[in-house]
DNA sequence: GGGCAAAATTGGTCTGACCAATATTTCCGG
DNA sequence: CCGGAAATATTGGTCAGACCAATTTTGCCC
């Protein structure tokens, strides 16, 4: 099956945004110089753009031009980057929803998690331990990841670990680009971050769901607050509540 | 920012798949007869239909017409779709994530719901009474949804209301097209339903978040004892968890 | 240097002509 | 009457040009 002009440009479109001429936020050729570096007609050429623009890959402005979205480029072709793209100016929700999010997937951990599971997860305990003795904050970082990614495995429910994968680790990168690491060089903090995962890994090694809820409560309310105070958006917004 | 012709006629003619007049494998009206019927150009038409191409919902051919493809009634037009159509073999997990999120949100709003909440969840509770007085499936199937979402919302977290608007929502419809209603014409069923959601309300308006959060944790449960026994999908996995 | 109006540039829509591919109808022969 | 081929009609695909709406740039004046 022959593919159509408009699609053919496309293509042609989609190699010029993929090898760097245009990154995100810039702006193509207007459609009539476009048309005619491509010898289409500029009917063809705009037929090709609305498809383009239907993927999301670019916007047109009347007036002004046509612009690269960041979709390509920061892969919000997605729908947790759509939804974290959405919500980003909303950073005390998506906190409160991570905490649910792990909460949940830690008291499962404690009822389901199998010998494997458990295994797992002490040897990232074990890893966390000898990043804080060597105050290795990368280390630390990386296997605190790990750590709560094993505790969405053990949970047993495809879901959670989709998302812990997925949205989660999106959010930690989000929230990495508008500030400087949890942990900061902050021993007092690192120390703080350890016990609180080896208060969880405890409470999930002995089977204890309440528990391993309560600390890991514990833990992600810590690690908001410390998001507070470090400025990471805007303030905790009012919360209503009536007089009955 | 107005939305030009052609993203509207992208949605005139995406209403018209999605009423059931085109099913997939159906072809539409000819282009010619299309932009006479909607009133615009030929051009403006094809760049909308060059949108629809571009997400996948449809498909042209040449000298034949354009035809839909089973795209939008496989649901896999939006991202939500594709993420519930991902996972719908797992439905005991997403059960499970949905009672998650429900729980943490009528928690919420045991906390947090305003004046406007209240009265809005309360009207809500006396329509859905009046559906049972009434015996009027759909009206409490329906009411159903929209308290839901009013718990959501009086959640105050952009998150949770988000979720339930898109995710949970789809995941009913999904389950509402694979079987009879929760209902099904059960008086027993329907006065459990109508009880727990009054329980929910009760603890909700006296702001008692554990009360809140445990009744809509029963509720859930109940509704998904009630599906699994209608043969929605697999069992639920065995759930794994070794002797310490 | 700042402000305002005019001109230029840009995307958006329309019209009509023509081309390429397919479907349908017509015609002819057995 | 049936089947096959040719002719015609219908369909999507592309082009060119005109004009409109929105934005940007330029030029002029104070």
């Amino acid at each position: 099956m022959r593919h159509s002009t408009a699609e053919w440009i496309e293509r042609q479109i989609e190699s010029m945004l993929m090898d760097g001429r245009f990154p995100a936020s810039s702006r193509l050729p207007a459609e009539r110089a476009l048309s005619v570096l491509l010898g289409v007609s500029r009917s063809a050429l705009r037929e090709a753009l609305q498809r383009l623009a239907a993927r999301g890959l670019i916007q047109a402005r009347q007036g002004s031009g046509v612009y690269v979205t960041d979709t390509l480029h920061g892969g919000s072709g997605s729908p947790w980057h759509q939804l974290l793209s959405a919500h980003a100016h909303l950073g005390h929700d998506m906190l409160e929803f991570r905490q649910t999010l792990e909460v949940a997937a830690a008291e499962l951990a404690a009822e389901r998690a199998t010998r494997a599971d458990l295994a797992r997860i002490a040897a990232l305990v074990k890893q966390l331990e000898q990043a804080r003795r060597n105050d290795d904050e990368d280390a630390e970082t990386a296997l605190d990841v790990d750590f709560h990614h094993a505790i969405a495995d053990a949970a047993h429910n495809a879901m959670f670990s989709y998302l812990q994968a997925n949205f989660v680790a999106m959010h930690r990168e989000h929230i990495a680009d508008n500030q400087a690491g949890l942990r900061h060089g902050d021993a007092r903090v690192a120390d703080a971050l350890w016990r609180q995962h080896q208060a969880v890994w405890q409470a999930i090694r002995d089977g204890d769901a309440k528990q391993a809820g309560r600390r890991m409560r514990a833990h992600i309310l810590f690690v908001r607050r410390r998001l507070s105070q470090q400025g990471s958006g805007q303030p905790a917004a009012p919360r209503p509540r009536p007089s009955p």
